[in-house]
DNA sequence: CTGAGTGCAAACAGTTTGCATTACT
DNA sequence: AGTAATGCAAACTGTTTGCACTCAG
């Protein structure tokens, strides 16, 4: 998981450097995304947001994980149903991927070293030049298996 | 790739032996499925129905698309922009990933042994029970990268 | 002071659903 | 005949966009 006040300075230089201008609502929606971590919905953010007090259309929240994504600040994850998520990109490159429970939607994530090297083995060997990739198991959780 | 014939009849038996009616929109859909194969959507399959002459309403697609799902005769692929991708799947349990072209949005498919290895034994270390995995490699395709 | 960034509301795209009609079995 | 399945149109959900206003630089 990426350290979330590291990461919300990093994406503030990146901001800045980049010649954006430091609005409230923006910072609201880097603080909210780092907090709230892996795999969170615009509407997550939002309500996220309020909570703390602030207003923050969200409008404004679909534009700014535009940009984060464009700056590689974020990234969009699919978990699968029509809702995009997004997730703060970690600066030092560590990234994960998901596991996605099919009957209450909980999401985990989950790192594997061996999965990695198929995949970076995999991408030398393809026609495409692949500068990025996802994988996402899916199944039950936890809770949900015993709940059987 | 699912042998198209095969499968077509496949899924129509596998639909006749739960009862479902042999309709003609129905059919279409599976046969439209069958022929454009690898990760399609609901408009596609309906354009292709048309372009055979007959009608077919959207929603008749996404319902036989929905029911052929629950059969496990087709699985909803994440191609990863908002619209939902559907293909066939092969009775005997072979299946491919996809490679995205992030720039022509083109999709190929993959398999890969080594790959599907190092799932199964994440599947066996994780607390989910998996049942499923996608993967997804995004970059650029042959033509993309020579078109520069 | 100037334009990047915002909020709102309207526009959109894909998908789902209610209901009267059609057509397998 | 009875009912599963269809087609249409309306409803919905998530996301994007146009525009007037605001505020950081």
């Amino acid at each position: 998981m990426v350290q979330a006040a590291d990461w919300v300075g990093h994406a503030n230089e990146t901001l800045a450097r980049g010649g954006y201008r430091a609005s409230t609502p923006r910072a609201a929606v880097v603080s909210a995304l780092a907090d709230l971590g892996c795999s969170v919905t615009a509407k997550e953010i939002s309500d996220r947001i309020e909570a703390g007090g602030q207003e923050v259309g969200l409008a404004s929240v679909y534009r700014t994980l535009e940009l984060l994504e464009r700056l590689r600040l974020a990234r969009r994850v699919d978990a699968g149903e029509g809702t995009a998520r997004y997730e703060p990109v970690d600066p030092a490159g560590a990234h994960h991927h998901h596991l996605v429970c099919d009957r209450c939607g909980e999401v985990a994530a989950f790192e594997d070293i061996e999965l990695e090297r198929a995949i970076a083995r995999l991408a030398d060997r393809v026609a495409y030049s692949v500068d990025a990739h996802d994988v996402t198991l899916r199944g039950e959780c936890p809770a949900c298996l015993g709940r059987d």
